[in-house]
DNA sequence: AGCACGCCGACT
DNA sequence: GTCGGCGTGCTC
């Protein structure tokens, strides 16, 4: 009897053979879903592949049960699933969760398909005697009774064909009963019929035309166009470079576009964050119902319906976040990840992988295009394309209007001494420096708007004694905690956890507390204050939870009701505002001063990022960045939107160190209820890696950059070395010389983006 | 992951 | 004498 091999939902991370009984032989292909018995329960697993016999000694189970229709899972996806599982050493499992419909993540193999019915009416043709079968109406057998004016009225009101039955009740004034009987009586017929929960439904959504393109997209376009099937064959990865504004959008909208043409679909990824009804509308109005959107608030209804419709081939194009990596896309011929640099795409638990990195392999799979995009490429990206492993595309101009916004570095440490005039944030130094309180003054009296970043949540970000220097921190995390003026708490920003703030210092008692520090919460106010005229608004975790107030701030200030928007990273990203004039940083050296050797890239790219902010219409625009280390190359660079020149100098700084793009980083954390467990756990595990070679380099093994989060306490060990097999190698034998036990967990974050 | 088996301390 | 602690190991 022939045998599938199965991979288990749970943990288990083997695959296990089962035999196939005959009346399941049909439907147990690679990638279907069965039940299977497993000791003395039952698990769901999905087939791996089907052989004549097992090579497992004892005596295998039958089968129980496989779930009916095509497979769920591809056999592309299939392999995806496998590569994912061995490259970031997670369970197979877990990696195949990814790629499953949303319900059978959590449904029982058998357990219906997860669509919506709804009942429609249609009239019963006089002439059609058979009643198809007869099966259908009870008693209806004979001579069918004459409708009675009612009826007969009843009847006048359906059209031809298929009406909704609850529609046609409300509609008319019909009791449902009334149709009931009538069914009964053979003069109507009552079917059901799939319908789709549409995420849209309430959205009306103009279609648009292509954009006329400049050389550089044309160009850009048809580098893509060339590596779509059926002339991908060896084709390689595309890095799209373009500036801040310069259309990569509409690039990638003409290359879906051409796809469809020869049959193809596409999947475009975009960080959670820039997934804004804004980009929604702009692929819905281009390709209309082919596209489906796959987006985190979908309700789980919308979320199987979308799936399916990809998974038919009713719709060809997905867009979404990392996840929609995976989405089921039939004749596949691009994948378009866009700003591919965003940490966004590594996913943070099990599996950890990088949804950039995932769609390179999956493209080589399906032998379709890939094609990753940003004005501030990853340095790895970077140097894939420098090497020849990546096609680079460059788009230095901007599409609309022709200049780049001019950016000046304000040095806080010169604004903060006495008679600068600048304005002071409470024993903290500056939040606003002279230049862009000038700056924004002028931008209002010309009604402009401006925009203003800082990466701080809160009023304050840490409360001190005066007194004994004590610092309010989390019970539960080694954080600590924020002031909040909205709700007057102290706030932790890792757990959620909130406390008032204590009258008297807990430590000496002194009687007054002091706010240090500055967040989002104190600009906004500060702000008000310093322009009591404008109309200000912040935007930032505290006021997005509520409701959907995202997406109404935005359009406020999208209709300019809004002179100063203040926010954290959320306004950074992709957003595009015509009569934003001014983009103002606060405090660049936030995102500089951090222990990663990513530190200096990542604030390149917020300082770029932000200055793609400014001037997207007609009028040219500023960038103000105040920073304690204005001759720091990241801000200086970013300043001059000089990404290469930047790349080149930050490249010989990771070569030096061999961190990545020269090298394969991984973080181990350890994990447990307590510190010294997982500290000398930690210690144990990094003799195990041990430090032989002179070309892998070991981290000492130290507490995490938050030691302690929610009550666990958290170790890390950072390994990194040139070659991923090795590095594979050399954890798995760590992990098996020293299993982990008790409350322990150990997790291995291949390709880690922080740390270092 | 579950759920067994298995070998040592405090209870009726 | 048993109930039960969770350490080790197996599940096709």
């Amino acid at each position: 009897m022939p045998v599938a091999r199965v991979a288990l939902d749970g943990a288990v991370d083997r695959a296990f053979d089962y035999e196939i009984p005959p009346e399941l032989d049909a439907a147990a292909v690679p990638g279907a879903r069965v039940l299977v018995p497993l000791g003395r329960r039952e698990e769901q697993g999905t087939v791996l592949s089907r052989r004549d016999a097992s090579d497992f000694a004892g005596v295998l189970k039958p089968l129980r049960a496989v779930e009916p229709g095509d497979p769920a899972v591809s056999l592309p996806l299939l392999r995806l699933a496998l590569w994912m599982a061995r490259y970031y050493m997670a369970p197979f499992g877990l990696c195949l969760r990814a790629m499953l419909p949303p319900r059978m993540r959590s449904a029982r193999v058998g357990s219906g398909d997860g669509f919506a019915r709804e009942r429609t009416i249609s009239r019963v043709d006089p002439g059609d005697a058979s009643e198809s079968g007869g099966a259908g109406a009870s008693g209806a057998s004979g001579a069918r009774p004459e409708p009675t004016a009612r009826q007969a009225e009843i009847l006048g009101w359906l059209g031809e064909g298929e009406s909704l039955l609850s529609g046609f009740c409300r509609t008319w004034h019909v009791a449902p009963e009334t149709i009931r009987r009538m069914e009964e009586a053979g003069l109507v017929r009552i079917g059901t019929r799939i319908c789709r929960r549409d995420p849209l439904a309430a959205r009306r959504i103009a279609p648009s035309a292509p954009l006329r393109l400049n050389d550089e997209q044309s160009a850009a376009l048809r580098a893509i166009v060339a590596a779509l099937p059926p002339d991908s064959g060896s084709s390689k990865p595309i890095l799209l470079h373009g500036i801040t504004g310069s259309g990569k959008t509409e690039v990638y909208l003409q290359a879906i576009a051409e796809a469809l043409a020869r049959d193809c679909g596409a999947i475009v990824l975009v960080p959670e964050i820039s997934l804004t009804p804004q980009t929604i509308r702009r692929f819905v109005s281009r390709f209309g119902p082919v596209v489906a959107v796959l987006h985190s608030q979908l309700g789980p209804g919308e979320r199987h319906d979308e799936w399916h419709r990809l998974h038919s081939g009713e719709a060809r194009v997905a867009v979404g976040p990392r996840s929609a990596l995976f989405a089921p896309v039939r004749r596949l011929g691009l994948i378009v990840v866009d700003e591919e640099h965003e940490p966004s795409y590594k996913q943070d638990e099990t599996p950890r992988y990088n949804a950039r990195d995932v769609a390179v392999v999956r493209a080589r799979a399906e032998k379709c295009a890939v094609v990753l995009g940003s004005a501030t490429p990853s340095l790895e990206s970077w140097r894939n394309a420098s090497i020849g492993k990546y096609a680079l595309v460059s788009l230095k101009r901007r599409a609309t209007s022709g200049c780049l916004p001019s950016t000046t570095i304000v040095d806080m440490r010169v604004e903060a001494s006495p008679g600068a005039g600048g304005v002071p944030g409470g024993g903290s130094g500056l939040i606003f420096s002279d230049t862009l309180v000038r700056a924004i003054r002028t931008r209002l009296e010309y009604g402009e708007q401006t925009m203003l970043l800082l990466n701080r949540r809160g009023w304050a970000p840490r409360v001190a004694c005066p007194a004994c220097g004590h610092v309010e921190t989390c019970e539960n995390c080694s954080v600590r905690m924020a002031y909040h003026r909205d709700d007057d708490v102290l706030r932790c920003h890792v757990c959620g956890a909130w406390r008032r703030v204590p009258a008297v210092c807990p430590e000496c008692g002194a009687p007054e507390q002091r706010l240090a520090g500055v967040g989002t919460q104190r600009v906004e106010s500060v702000a008000r204050t310093l322009f009591p005229k404008a109309r200000i608004e912040r935007m930032d975790l505290d006021v997005t939870t509520r409701k959907s107030s995202h997406e109404e701030i935005l359009s406020r200030f999208r209709a300019g009701k809004t002179d100063i928007l203040v926010g954290t990273q959320m306004i950074a990203k992709g957003l595009d505002f015509p009569n934003v004039t001014l983009a103002g940083i606060l405090d660049a050296d936030a995102s500089l001063c951090v222990p990663d050797f990513r530190a200096s890239e990542r604030t390149f790219q917020l300082v770029a990022q932000m200055a793609g902010r400014a001037g997207r219409g007609e009028r040219p625009g500023d960038v103000i960045v105040q920073t304690r280390s204005p001759d720091a190359p990241a801000i200086v660079l970013a300043a001059r939107e000089a990404y290469a020149e930047f790349a080149a100098a930050e490249l010989v700084e990771r070569e030096e160190l061999l961190y990545p793009p020269f090298s394969r980083f991984c973080l181990v954390t350890v994990r447990s209820a307590s510190r010294d467990a997982a500290e000398s756990y930690a210690a144990r595990f990094a003799d195990a890696i041990g430090r032989d070679r002179p070309d892998w380099i070991l981290g000492e093994p130290g507490p995490a950059p938050i030691e302690k989060s929610n009550g666990v306490w958290r170790f890390q060990i950072s390994l990194r070395g040139p070659d991923s097999d090795v590095l594979h190698g050399r954890l798995r034998a760590a992990i098996n010389a020293i299993p982990a036990n008790g409350d322990i967990s150990v997790a291995c974050d291949i390709d880690a983006l922080g740390g270092g």
